[in-house]
DNA sequence: CGTTTTTTCGGAAACGTTTCCGGAATTAAA
DNA sequence: TTTAATTCCGGAAACGTTTCCGAAAAAACG
């Protein structure tokens, strides 16, 4: 009953006019009047007619889609980018295509390379390995591209538009925890090289960085903010500040310390970054750095659907976002028990 | 330099076959030798061809892509949900379209009865607004639907894959919470008739619903859990236990409860539905209904395939999971200060 | 080596649109 | 009323594939 294909054909025959005529209506171009529009478009009602998307396609060599790679879908920020450029998408008539990489650098690497077999106009993508071939596959994809770059200092040449967090992000949480007096900072995250800027800010901000106050976990989740926990609470002499790496792992840290009976923020301050809901609802609550990932993210995408529309190539736009540091219960300055001294 | 588009009939002429040669050597069909297959494809990596996928669609009448439509992929369980649909899919070469309903009625309508406009071969639905006229358009929909239903009892006509929790999971919650001697037992949710069945479980468990201590939010979030903390600590008489729509707002009420100075789990036991890993990381740890979405998701996703592949009709598909409850420290038996009495 | 069977291949017809281009119809100008 | 300008419309040629069908080539068989 239902399926039954009718095409434009159809509708041209039944309401007795070209196919050509038709297609004027259904786009509502011009060179048709306004009462053939009317009728065209009244029997496209009755027979139900809905135009093949492949075969718009294929004449007008847009797809009305962009891809979306992202590392997860399932982890912090993620889901609020994925919302902002699907939000971002529709206000423009275009749709999403999602794509989790899980941060693996072949994925990345893929999913540029075979660009061109996804059926879309152009591709958002957000990437954690940032593997070195990345930028090459990027300048030669032959479709418009905008990168979302929370980790790594990206080539200015680099035929994409990028939008990113300015590397202010780590200095903020390094400054601030100076200011309230802490010495021993240390940093909580991934392998060294995945979110690259957290790290490089933490080392930058520091004379000199003790290996033993870095450690580098699996992943960004809460397991890796407990494991860091335990390991900082097993040294000779523990930390009185860590940086983490996200929201996600300073909550893990903060559950953690508490348990194992460490006062935050008193004997060790924990700042994240994200500033997701969790912060304030988590006890003590967290500061956190915000990094607007909506707004990056409808930035990207307005940035990549102008290119697409206007079928621009250069100058491509490099924008930065100013974090901004939220202090809250974790971090705040307090008068320290006199344990093994505060700043030197 | 990179784009000048090179289409089958260049690969032909330039591997000397004809243009139906190559389609058998893209598409490993047969009725091609060995060794031409492997000069064709030699080619194609020298001119770096790519099959038009419009033209490809237009073809063969398949996309490769299904299109899964949900409220909102920044709440709760839904990246989750996201996640294993698209790892699914990605198992069977298809691609994911992402749209998000905001749980408005006219979104989920409308997602049904334009499905033909989106380009994709099948859809996944989740709904939450379930309007009156959703089942008749799923079943005009003229192309394969898999429903993820986690709100609402559908008629088993349906002509649609549906995998579901079945409504136990609202009388674990109640008998659980009777069993640890709780008697004057809350209600914190969206409106009634959002995701209906937990609600549902709740009037039905009880001889007498107070309707005092029924609280409806306008959300699944945590400032709905925070309001509904506030109302129960203003009531005359507090409630000894509340079951909460999501652990969302478990986590608020139990975060706005210790704020409160109320106890939990001695003065109000408090249990959430999804078992999401913050339920583990909040303190108390807070007892919750896993709702399994991975597998539920997956499932889905599975069905919808098959269907897609199969092009079969009836008879269709309607599983439900168990859920499991799963009780942590928010809802154990404890002594309780003798207040004003627990169970009669 | 002739004949039949099997395999490999190419031409051409779809698939369902958009759009160019020329002709018909309508309106405006003379 | 005739001519010029304008608007409206239909035919047909793309767009880039897949696939049917028949021909050519190769393999198998006597």
């Amino acid at each position: 009953m239902t399926a039954k294909k009718v095409t434009i054909e159809d509708v041209a025959r039944h309401a007795g006019v070209g196919i050509a005529t038709v297609s004027r209506a259904i786009n509502n171009a011009e060179g048709i009047s306004a009462k053939t529009r009317a009728r065209v478009l009244r029997t496209i009602e009755e027979l139900g007619f809905v135009p093949n998307t492949s075969a718009q396609s294929l004449k007008i060599r847009l797809t009305n889609q962009i891809a979306l790679a992202v590392p997860d879908i399932r982890n912090a920020i993620i889901p609020d980018i994925a919302w902002a450029v699907e939000q971002a998408a529709k206000a423009h008539g275009y749709r999403v295509v999602q794509i989790n990489t899980a941060g693996n650098a072949r994925a990345e690497l893929e999913v540029v390379r075979d660009i061109k077999k996804l059926h879309v106009d152009g591709l958002i993508i957000m990437p954690l390995a940032y593997p070195k071939t990345l930028p090459d596959l990027i300048n030669k994809a032959g479709l418009p591209i905008s990168v979302i770059n929370y980790g790594k200092q990206l080539d200015d040449s680099l035929r994409a538009d990028v939008v990113c967090l300015s590397m202010l992000e780590g200095r903020l949480v390094m400054d601030h925890l100076k200011q309230i007096g802490r010495s021993r900072i240390a940093y909580a995250g991934t392998q060294k090289d995945v979110i690259e800027d957290r790290y490089l800010a933490y080392e930058r901000a520091l004379d000199r960085v003790d290996a033993s106050l870095v450690y580098f976990g699996d992943d960004f989740s809460l397991q890796t903010g407990i494991r860091a926990a335990d390991y900082f609470h097993g040294l000779a002499r523990m930390p009185d500040a860590v940086y983490a790496v996200n929201d996600m792992v300073a909550i893990g840290l903060v559950n953690r310390f508490k348990e194992l009976g460490v006062n935050v923020p008193e004997d060790v301050a924990v700042v994240g970054v994200d500033n997701n809901q969790w912060t304030t609802i988590s006890s003590p609550q967290i500061s956190s750095v915000s990094i607007m990932g909506s707004e990056v993210a409808r930035l990207a995408a307005e940035l990549l659907l102008k290119r697409i529309r206007e079928q621009s190539r250069e100058p491509y736009e490099k924008v930065q976002f100013e974090p901004r540091l939220i202090v809250r219960e974790s971090s705040v300055a307090v008068k320290r028990s006199p344990m093994q001294g505060g700043n030197s």
